[in-house]
RNA sequence: GCGGAUGUGGCGGAAUUGGCAGACGCGCUGGCUUCAGGUGCCAGUGGGGGUUAACCCCGUGGAGGUUCGAAUCCUCUCAUCCGCACCA
């Protein structure tokens, strides 16, 4: 049966818009020298997996485009771009599996999201996608790494300068300049005990290891000693934590990263080892403390714990140390419960009581913290604590509380057993004891971090080379940019070597080269984690196809900071601190010049299966989007989206939510157009409104504006419904309230509002027409209701005009019979008025 | 254990930030249109009571408090979710 010809087809509709913005390039941001102000808003762009698209991508993608397209017709010069975030392990496990090129996988992995992606309308510039596995894209990224092996950083300066200005010491023989200058490189190589995990293969950073197992696949992970690249972020750590108050996101994420920083004040203090010349310094927030230290524990991994043990001791340490070494992640947190140590057989001598104190080795002590060594305060330290009362050691109070306390306490007090420091309140304490030890040479104040230098490099395949060299005389070589991109080989597998020697060692027609010096070197094996390319992914919107640059710093000047970035909380902390670090560094050299690369920072919710469960295969709960768009339309499901609840809580997916917008779309439709014939319906007419019409319109385009710049989508469409509610019972519904109401729908369902406003007439894009404006008189009631409430409960409701003034309601509220009933008898104490709200009685 | 967020009808959620709780949507009930409806339209829909009318009482996880007035502020408490987890 043929279907009527009005009715709202959003099949071939939105396939008719997506190829005109197409085939128009209707979204491409104007140049850097436009006259318009710029906007930029930036999606977290995905990593195309060969699952595609689920419905939480369109969450952040459909707020974005919203904003996108209210900016363009604000007069905005916007950029919204869109790219694939594409080295990644799962296209590698995959080719390990079935010898498929990842580069392969990816692609198709790529043009299937780009197809669902264009599926929905979104309004991206296509013509700067950037793709992080496009060897002119992988260029770069290796460009950026040679910035920060060529780069130190200046302490005093605070900032990082070109390697070549690094002052060096006289004196020093090549061989040691050398390395001097290697130690200061902000990449650097370093053999280290690192996060190991058979199963995959390779090495993980820190934050990828989740509660002793791998967060991708929960595979056990093992501390094992391996050469790796690093970046000397710690350097930043200041200014990562000091940028972070001019950004507007949210309190909770800058908490997050904050914390990761984990800055912590305090002092370096020295204690002498008894018998020996050499010190152990140890990093303590609590110098106040130090009057109460009756133990020192060293990491086992110290430099100094093989020195100081006494033969008596040698065999339960050696032992103690080589069980620490092989425990793994998992160990050293989920078994910490009870806390295990062996004493060396040497005192320390306590610098401010000269007071012997034993020296132990415990795992509980962390060697990659602060000095790997502490001062132990059993009596206001929780972990020294259970320490000490596991092992008997003395506990000594040196804190009083104001408040008496059971067991431990590491509050503020008054410093009691303290020599002359006695009496003292703990903060005051801390100021005096500082100065007090610099006096002496015996410490310092000091600040440490917990943020670590980042693991930078992976023993895989599929990711960014690193463009080094190590010559067979020992020298390393970088390569020019000239020399970039450094391609990655074909090869025969992809197997992991199992040994942690990367797949690309494998390759020795590509590893090993021969130098223009005649020298032969071996090219570094390792690859580049999946956070490089997304470290710098929006610089390159600004300029994608520079192929002499990374990105011409007219356009990064005129588009940058990004206004507005959209994205999955799950990023909160790597992905947002590397960029931001990598800003940086770009920044200490000129390359960029906003400091922070993000101002506004929105974190969408988790989208959950209706079952209120997070969607996952196993549950059978996923809903995918192409079945939707199938369904209802895209506009449609951009609607749900956005209309399901606030855009940073997580919330279930309901079908039949869908359907009931899908309705309001259909209202929309039929205000407008005939569903048996396709025309404009009669109702439509170049009337002037009623006085309520257009108060609603224009209350409705204050109430969508707003909500857009508050990010509050949910809100602004039901102000739509409420709207096209009134305007669909209308027998006459002027032309010019539904043009506008259109004009402000569109940038939600931008589809279903390019047809509609064709077939007013219109013959130019609805894309870049004027956002309405709103009067502000034209907003407000004539007359409000007013609840009249005695003593805090309703009694009746009066109307009055709105501008009556405070006494006219009084007087109007006394009036009514109901409210004069309710205070017979009684005296009226007070009448508070708010205007514009209600009216309180106090009587008794 | 520490830190953060959230808690409102049968469901998703509103509430101008201290001023009429439940907007809007889903679902449900009844009616109209229709040969028919997974359509459209109209009406109703927090709970309890009530001569099913007027009206009354209760109600924002729980218990207190501040206030003329509290979903909103304060104290305590419970539940759920998410981070971090020996960082000296």
């Amino acid at each position: 049966m043929d279907e009527p010809k009005g009715i709202y087809n959003f099949n071939v509709i939105e396939k008719k818009w997506q190829g005109v913005w197409e085939s128009e390039k209707t979204f491409a941001a104007g140049s850097s020298d436009d006259s318009r102000p710029k906007y930029y808003i930036l999606d977290m762009f995905p990593y195309p997996s060969g699952a595609g698209l689920h419905v939480g991508h369109p969450e952040g993608y459909t707020a974005s485009d919203i904003l996108s397209r209210y900016k363009r017709m604000k007069g905005f010069n916007v950029l919204h771009p869109i790219g694939w975030d594409a080295f990644g392990l799962p296209a590698e496990q995959y080719a390990v599996q079935t010898g498929t090129h990842p580069a392969q996988t990816t692609q198709k992995n790529i043009d299937n999201m780009r197809r669902q992606i264009k599926s929905l309308g979104f309004s991206y510039d296509w013509d700067r996608q950037v793709d992080t596995t496009d060897p002119n894209y992988v260029k770069w990224t290796q460009w950026i790494f040679l910035k920060f092996y060529n780069s130190y950083f200046d302490e005093a300066a605070q900032k990082a300068k070109p390697i070549e200005e690094l002052p060096i010491p006289e004196g020093l023989s090549e061989v040691e300049k050398t390395e001097y200058i290697d130690n200061h490189r902000l990449a650097y190589e370093h053999e280290a005990p690192v996060n190991w995990c058979p199963e995959l293969g390779t090495v993980l950073a820190n934050e990828e290891v989740v509660g002793g197992v791998s967060e991708r696949g929960g595979h056990p992970v093992v501390r094992r000693p391996m050469r790796q690249w690093m970046l000397r972020i710690t350097k930043y750590c200041e200014r990562l934590l000091a940028g972070l108050d001019g950004l507007d996101w949210s309190s909770s994420i800058k908490k997050l990263q904050h914390d990761w920083i984990g800055k912590s004040i305090g002092a370096e203090v020295d204690f002498q080892i008894d018998g020996f010349d050499d010190k152990i310094r140890v990093f303590t927030t609590r110098p106040d403390t130090l009057f109460g230290a009756t133990y020192m524990v060293l990491a086992p991994e110290h430099p100094l714990v093989e020195k100081i043990t006494t033969d008596d001791n040698k065999a339960a340490v050696d032992a103690y140390v080589e069980a620490a070494s092989k425990k793994s992640d998992l160990d050293r947190t989920d078994l910490a419960k009870g806390k295990s140590g062996q004493f060396t057989g040497t005192c320390a001598v306590n610098p401010v009581n000269g007071d012997k104190i034993p020296i132990w080795i415990s795992d509980y002590v962390l060697i990659s913290y602060g000095t790997g060594a502490i001062m132990a305060v059993p009596a206001h330290d929780e972990r020294d604590y259970e320490f000490a009362t596991t092992f008997n050691l003395p506990i000594i109070e040196v804190v009083k509380p104001d408040e008496p306390v059971e067991g431990c306490f590491s509050g503020n007090g008054t410093a009691v057993n303290s020599g002359q420091f006695d009496g003292l309140r703990t903060p005051e304490f801390k100021e005096k004891i500082a100065d007090w030890l610099s006096e002496k040479g015996l410490g310092e104040k000091a600040v440490n971090f917990k943020l670590r230098d980042w693991l930078f490099s992976r023993q895989r395949y599929w990711g960014e080379p690193f463009p080094i060299i190590h010559a067979e005389d020992g020298r390393r070589i970088a390569l020019t940019e000239d020399d970039l991109p450094l391609r990655l080989p074909e090869v025969e597998d992809y197997k992991p070597t199992g040994t942690g020697e990367p797949p690309l060692a494998k390759v020795t027609e590509w590893v090993n080269v021969t130098l223009p010096d005649g020298t032969r070197g071996k090219r570094e094996t390792n690859t580049m984690p999946q956070w490089a390319g997304s470290c710098w992914y929006y610089l390159r919107y600004t300029d994608p196809t520079n192929n002499d640059k990374a990105f011409d710093p007219a356009n990064e000047k005129y588009w940058l900071p990004v206004d507005v970035y959209i994205g999955g909380a799950e990023h909160a902390v790597l992905h947002l601190l590397y960029s931001r670090f990598w800003h940086k560094l770009l920044y200490d050299l000129g390359y960029v010049q906003a400091p922070e690369p993000f101002t506004k920072l929105i974190n969408q919710g988790m989208i959950l299966g209706e079952d209120n469960q997070k969607m996952s295969k196993s549950r059978g709960n996923v809903v995918n989007p192409d079945d939707v768009v199938h369904d209802f339309g895209a506009d449609s499901l951009r609607l749900y989206e956005m209309f399901m609840g606030p855009l940073e809580a997580s919330k279930p997916w309901n079908m039949s939510g869908v359907e009931g917008v899908y309705r309001f779309l259909g209202k929309v439709w039929r205000a407008v157009i005939d569903a048996d014939t396709g025309a404009v319906v009669p109702a439509i007419q170049d009337a002037e409104p009623s006085e309520e019409t257009l108060r609603l319109l224009h209350q409705t385009i204050k109430k969508v504006g707003g909500d857009v710049e508050g990010f509050a989508f949910n809100t602004a469409i039901s102000q739509m419904m409420i709207c096209i509610n009134h305007i669909g019972k209308l027998k006459v519904r002027p032309r010019s309230v539904v043009e506008q109401f259109i004009q402000i729908v569109s940038p939600f369902a931008p589809h279903i509002c390019e047809e509609l406003w064709e077939k007013l007439g219109h013959t130019e894009r609805l894309a870049y027409h004027p956002w309405p404006k709103f009067d502000p008189e034209l907003v407000k009631e004539k007359e409000i209701e007013l609840a009249v409430q005695v003593l805090g409960k309703i009694k009746d409701r009066i109307v009055v005009a709105a501008d009556a003034s405070e006494e006219a309601i009084k007087e109007a509220a006394l009036a009514s019979e109901k409210v004069q009933a309710a205070i017979e008898g009684k005296t009226i104490r007070k009448v508070i008025v708010i205007k514009s709200r209600l009216v309180n009685i106090v009587a008794n």
